[in-house]
DNA sequence: CGAAGGTTTGAGACTAATCAAATAAAGTGG
DNA sequence: CCACTTTATTTGATTAGTCTCAAACCTTCG
């Protein structure tokens, strides 16, 4: 397990299929897992799909917060900004990832596409509803909720602990084994993140990125392809540089 | 609201008053407060109370997780390892905060005392029985969850995008803000954290966070007593350091 | 093909880390 | 209560890592 997830929010281990709509009911999806049939025809009913632009906010933070997304195809970044105009990103999200539930009435954080991409949205008021119907609901978002907060300090640690070269490679063998976990297992990964994108993520520059990357390429770690494909053709090692084993 | 912020994930505004013990039961206290008098007699009934050293270890992190703890005296540290043994500090603790709930079966972090402290615990099965009967009662670890989320992407954005002066600049305004809600409106603020302990949140060296406040000092910002004792002279100027208004 | 946006690479500046030593505070035993 | 020990803090000098500013080079797209 990498220490820098990107994914670890996600539904992992909870009974999951990638590309499977959350909101829309299905079974085999583990938010739904605990429910019955009833309660899944009470959750498909009232979901919508929408398609969105690369580039284009789900949500921003601080808006009231009226509906909860599931990610079908796509990819979206997370990403919370100060008072003063400064921002990061907070996470890289993917299908079958639930985006913009809050027990809260406001977001807390903003969520906007990267690619062009599909969600499937359940109004707040319904999900509260099936709350009541359904308590076992609740607990798995708490579940959730947990998870999100264990990655979050994870990276709390990356970025006060990890350098440059550290970062990157948390970040590259996370995209990887988020890949995998979705089956998605061709060896060149497509994030359509740009550099910039990339260093507000792990707190650096874009510069910064473009030169661990760099240097990464010219050892024989990965190999780029375009503009946003990436393969890792010595995982080994970048997983050691992760762990910061760089010299031991 | 202070980006960097300790305490944000602690019950404020659910009506807590510092100092009562949340496990007991008493009314006052946030997360008991939607729940009758027959389940607060119930939550009474299944608490204990515990004396800590300083420096002693409440529970550790990947431990099984079978108590939930409510701080009623002194102070705490929520620390996060990874496997390579670098460790980070994630958060401090007060009185009236609650400690070590997680959906999961093992800590995903540890706490440890700073100072002599007192500690109400309440068993685990126990807590998930009251669940079950008092499903309001998940609800309200929810909105602590998704709280503790909040204040742990704001440490992100803090470590991430940050300079040392900001970080310590915000990180006192915190404690401050802290302390006022708990009512100790003192002057003269301690925390019994080491210059190291202080870092280790912040991503710094203890070096850095000793100059760094030598540095507030000789700008007439902070007066240091003794080793844990810090007073505000100046906290807007302190303030506007936090917001990254240094040179502004 | 040209334009726009994204990436790479370089040079220099600056922040914070590291290594090291001196000072101050807190704890201990006589 | 004092001297001693231990632990924590402060300060200094140097180094390493990352940022900033700048320019050239790709990619993608119209």
């Amino acid at each position: 397990m990498s220490p820098l997830d990107v994914t670890r929010s996600r539904m992992d281990g909870l009974g999951s299929e990638a590309e499977i709509c959350i909101n829309c009911g299905s079974r085999s999806v583990g938010l739904c897992a605990p429910l019955d049939a009833a309660a899944l025809g009470d959750m498909a009913r009232a979901t919508e799909r929408i398609r969105l632009a690369p580039r284009e906010p789900l949500f921003r933070q601080g808006e009231p917060a009226t509906h909860v997304y599931t990610l079908t195809d796509g990819t979206a970044r997370l990403t919370r900004v100060l008072a003063d105009g400064r921002q990061a990103a907070i996470g890289f999200r993917f299908p079958g990832d639930i985006l913009g539930f809050t027990p809260g009435a406001e977001h807390a954080f903003g969520a906007e596409t990267l690619t062009e991409a599909t969600v499937c949205r359940l109004d707040r008021k319904r999900l509260d509803a099936l709350f009541r119907r359904y308590p076992v609901l609740e607990r798995r978002f708490l579940e959730l909720c947990a998870r999100e907060l264990a990655a979050t300090q994870d990276h709390v640690l990356a970025l006060g602990r990890f350098t440059a070269e550290e970062r990157c490679a948390a970040f590259l063998i996370s995209l990887v084994e988020a890949q995998e976990k979705r089956g998605h297992a061709g060896p060149v990964f497509r994030l359509h993140a740009t550099r910039a994108d990339i260093g507000e993520f792990l707190g650096l520059t874009l510069e910064t990125v473009s030169r661990t990357f760099s240097a990464f390429r010219k050892r024989g770690l990965i190999r780029l392809h375009g503009q946003s494909g990436i393969e890792l053709t010595d995982r080994d090692t970048l997983a050691a540089l992760a762990a910061g084993e760089g010299e031991a």
